[in-house]
DNA sequence: GCCAATTACATGTATATACATCTAATTTGC
DNA sequence: GCAAATTAGATGTATATACATGTAATTGGC
């Protein structure tokens, strides 16, 4: 079992950015009637867990540059799914899942458990393990100095 | 160990994906003072260890879409890392590495070991066992009509 | 061999992503 | 409390990425 059609890449990274754009390509499907992208599927589930955060502490949480995320909300507070207010900080905006930001997510949450209940089926319990190795590593590389908070 | 200042992501394709982006910085930032991209370094990685391949195989193994590799692969080809040319089949390309393309690989790699070991170290073992996992995923998920080469 | 279907790549468009640099607000030293 | 240093986010720019669609070449059916 596991014919490898695909030849293995000598790079972590390269290896692991194509299992992300393998990952990415069958979730997008998944999401695209929502007219949801990855990026922004994940901005309304993690916004939904977390409650009211800044713009930095979600940056932080995705490990992804603040100005990055400075474009993807816009579209997506343009498409009211994000309300955003200035915090005590009058730098900082706080985030919050609007309501209709929650109807999305609650739509299209049924086809992305199907993608999430395939993955888990073809890894055939090695879903977990995976996700611990790649938190492990990311956690390990993440610049320490993005701790301060807790 | 492993004091988890990320909090875990419940979908699968975010995990990844923020795995990659963490990847991405750290090696983007050993390749950068040879003006590479983490993408350009890949593609000159694979046409070293692959010799002549069509625009489309190049796509296959690194999962990309064949239309992404014509925005990069313009961009390597002006700066003179890949040579192109017809193929007996006058729709496609065959890629090949140019001597400035294998020496500028040569020059980034030291690098690249770098945070390739770095990598290996944090993960005390564990990076084989990621690039496996990572791999049967990618295997089990990539459309199975992307076979025929072999 | 011709026409229809398919294939390989190009182009237009939208989003994702990061870095350099900028501005405004906050914090730190004194 | 003020000036200097730092921080949060905005903006300009370049690359990465995919999809829809377009064009030219190839293949398949007859």
């Amino acid at each position: 079992m596991s014919q490898s059609s695909l030849p293995p890449l000598p790079c972590t990274c390269a290896t692991l950015r194509r299992t992300a754009r393998a990952l990415t390509q069958l979730y997008e499907d998944a999401v695209r009637p929502y007219g949801l992208r990855a990026t922004q599927f994940t901005i309304l589930q993690v916004l939904s867990l977390a409650g009211e955060v800044t713009q930095g502490q979600l940056g932080h949480i995705l490990v992804m540059d603040s100005t990055t995320l400075t474009r993807t909300l816009a579209i997506m507070t343009r498409r009211r799914w994000i309300t955003r207010r200035r915090g005590r900080d009058k730098r900082e905006w706080q985030l919050q899942l609007s309501r209709t930001g929650a109807l999305q997510l609650e739509r299209a949450l049924p086809a992305w458990a199907n993608a999430q209940q395939l993955v888990k089926e073809q890894m055939d319990g090695g879903s977990e393990q995976l996700m611990k190795l790649a938190n492990d590593l990311t956690n390990a590389i993440t610049v320490k100095e993005d701790r301060r908070d807790e």
